[in-house]
RNA sequence: GCGCCCGUAGCUCAGCUGGAUAGAGCAUCGGCCUUCUAAGCCGAGGGUCCCAGGUUCGAGUCCUGGCGGGCGCGCCA
């Protein structure tokens, strides 16, 4: 690559003027007058050198001695940087490699196959799952994705909260449903459940097991409702990911870590360890010595654990799974059990800093500009699945991605709904359907598009030098964006591509510009082009395929005339 | 009161480890138009980057202090 080139060749040339081991950063610069690379090292050396930036820059650039067929020219601009324009051939080469790397185009291998483990949605089955789980879900899988784009052997995994005060909450919640059912005057508790989804599961609960339990509240009455909710909430859940192309390698139900004694053991350990003592009952853990701001109960008078206790086995539980790397996506209303989880597990002994979280901040669903409310316990709350009825897998997967997770966000349903290109996701699926309708055209498949003896030095048109740029900085920013564990980067890319795809299409309108036609009449300027237009096109399928997107050969199109008679 | 996140165009948001004239989409305005199938295309206007200091050759980006919004601060999860 001419990067690693001019990098080379600079360092050489700094040694030579006796600096040896300073850093070196090249840029793309964002203004095409500046070159295809930049650098500031002469900025940065200035005070090392005490000599004027410019001045330095002037000695860099009269001592190298780089191809012209590959830097065809190097300039010194503004306060001292140092700009190298490519070659027009060099750039467009990459078009080849494109296309020959294909499918793989754009992985890379940073992870050298470490396993790394991505934790999310992890929702209580105490319901349906409603739109921040969506996010979480949408963002969990696209992290998860780039991470395998950059080499990691991935885990995909899930925590059901399937113990604790919670699921008490919730078989109180359907006994009362079931109480109601057969005539009884019992309400769902302050802090119950009160969406209709309870009320249905106590009337399916009733057809199972008929009056057997009318005015019963014993352990096994409430027990057997608990067991039969979390089946149907877990099925439903389950359902819903399925829809929304989400998968896990594993379920880990926080029951299993009390049944299998992990829960226990890990008192144990925090407490030959030190780091417990007792007051006013309970069982404290002394997290503040780990940075939290106050100590925490991890038993509580009565026994029982808090909810950060199995928490803290679950994560030992992950490192002895030899998991040394973790990423914990959750929503930042739980931020609050970040200090208290990295307290417990370093308290036993594992590096500080373990696990890495990514919290996402909360999503306004708007309708023409109003809120639209979500309320979990309401009943007429959004769900997820409900969402994605309305406006479609891909978009609400994209549209959760599309914005960094740290920031609150609007989903905009009209903007959702939209079926033209001022909707970013199909300005991208657009584009790449445009490339397939291009070979469609030419009556080729796109995977026999001709990458042989295809003269690329055809592609002098700036526009098609700047789209090849572009192209071929596919895989700096998946690496970008898994390493900042940034889904929008990538969305913002796409979105850029696309509209640099769809100018140039546009551009060659056959009826106006027949010359800038992908199609054009010479035979060399038309394999160039046809090959450019699969590289576009894989691409932008590579793109929408990380994120979990379908890449469409075509768009379907609303026949609006289909259901709609004619009246005379 | 303390902690975390956010504050960039009318709106929704980008801005990679500080870099050269701060970007995109929507909306607005002005042209064009029916296609290599695509409710389309081209262009324009629009900004004290919340405020005040500081660090330095250079700050939207880093530091400090404010202001505004969200979330959290349970023997709930």
């Amino acid at each position: 690559m001419a990067q690693d080139r001019v990098r080379e060749e600079i360092a050489r040339v700094l040694s030579e003027m006796g600096v040896d081991g300073h850093p070196v950063r090249l840029e793309r610069p964002n203004d095409p007058d500046h070159g295809d690379i930049a650098t500031n090292v002469a900025l940065t050396l200035a005070g090392k050198l005490q000599k004027q930036p410019r001045v330095i820059a002037e000695e860099i650039k009269q001592r190298l001695s780089l191809d012209e067929s590959v830097v065809s020219k190097v300039e010194v601009a503004g306060p001292g940087f140092l700009n190298f324009h490519l070659s027009t051939l060099e750039v467009v080469s990459v078009v080849a490699d494109i296309v020959r790397a294909d499918k793989e185009f754009g992985r890379t291998n940073e992870g050298g196959g470490e396993k790394v483990m991505v934790e999310f949605v992890s929702a209580n089955p105490t319901g349906p799952l409603h739109v921040g789980h969506g996010r979480q879900a949408a963002l969990g899988d696209a992290i998860a994705s780039l991470l395998e784009w950059t080499g990691w052997k991935v885990h995909r995994e899930y925590y059901y909260n399937d113990a604790g005060g919670q699921m008490e909450q919730l078989a109180q919640s359907v006994w009362a449903r079931y109480q109601q059912r057969l005539g009884h005057a019992e309400p769902v508790r302050e802090g119950g459940y009160h969406g209709h989804y309870v009320t249905e599961i106590a009337a399916r609960f009733h057809n199972a097991v008929g009056d057997l339990y009318e005015g019963i509240a014993s352990k096994e009455a409430l027990d057997s409702m608990r067991q039969f909710a979390v089946e149907i909430i877990r099925a439903e859940q389950d359902e819903t990911l399925e829809g929304f192309r989400v998968w896990f390698d594993e379920y880990t139900l926080e029951s299993t870590l009390h049944t299998d004694g992990r829960v226990r053991r890990t008192v144990e350990g925090l407490r030959d360890r030190g780091h417990v003592y007792e007051d006013g009952g309970a069982t404290w853990l002394r997290t503040t010595e780990f940075g939290d701001q106050k100590d925490r109960v991890m038993l509580k008078s009565d026994g029982s654990a808090t909810y950060f206790l199995p928490d803290v086995a679950y994560h030992m539980n992950k490192w002895e799974r030899s998991f040394k790397r973790v990423i914990n996506v959750q929503g930042a209303d739980h931020h609050s059990t970040v200090d208290r989880v990295r307290a417990g597990v370093q308290a036993l002994g594992l590096p500080e800093g373990y696990p890495e979280y990514v919290l996402h901040q909360m999503v306004r669903i708007e309708r023409e500009g109003e809120e639209v409310k979500l309320s979990k316990r309401s009943g007429t709350d959004m769900t997820l699945g409900a969402l994605m009825d309305e406006v479609g897998v891909d978009v609400v997967r994209y549209f959760f991605q599309m914005r960094k997770p740290e920031a609150q966000m609007v989903f905009d349903l009209d903007e959702a709904l939209d079926r033209s290109e001022k909707n970013p996701l199909y300005k991208i699926q657009y584009a790449h359907a445009r490339m397939c309708s291009i070979f469609a055209k030419a009556e080729i498949a796109p995977a026999d598009v001709p990458s042989e003896g295809v003269d690329l030095g055809r592609l002098r048109d700036p526009a098609e030098r700047d789209l090849v740029a572009r192209l071929a900085e596919f895989p700096e920013v998946v690496q970008r964006a898994a390493g900042a564990r940034a889904p929008h980067l990538l969305c913002d890319y796409l979105e850029q591509t696309a509209g640099a795809v769809n100018s140039w299409y546009h551009a060659g309108n056959p009826s106006r510009n027949p010359e800038l036609a992908v199609l054009a009449d010479d035979p060399d300027t038309r394999a160039a082009r046809l090959l450019l237009a699969r590289a576009v096109q894989i691409v932008l399928r590579n793109g929408l395929w990380v994120l979990g997107l379908n890449a469409p050969e075509r768009m379907e199109r609303e026949e609006d005339d289909e259901a709609a008679p004619v009246e005379a």
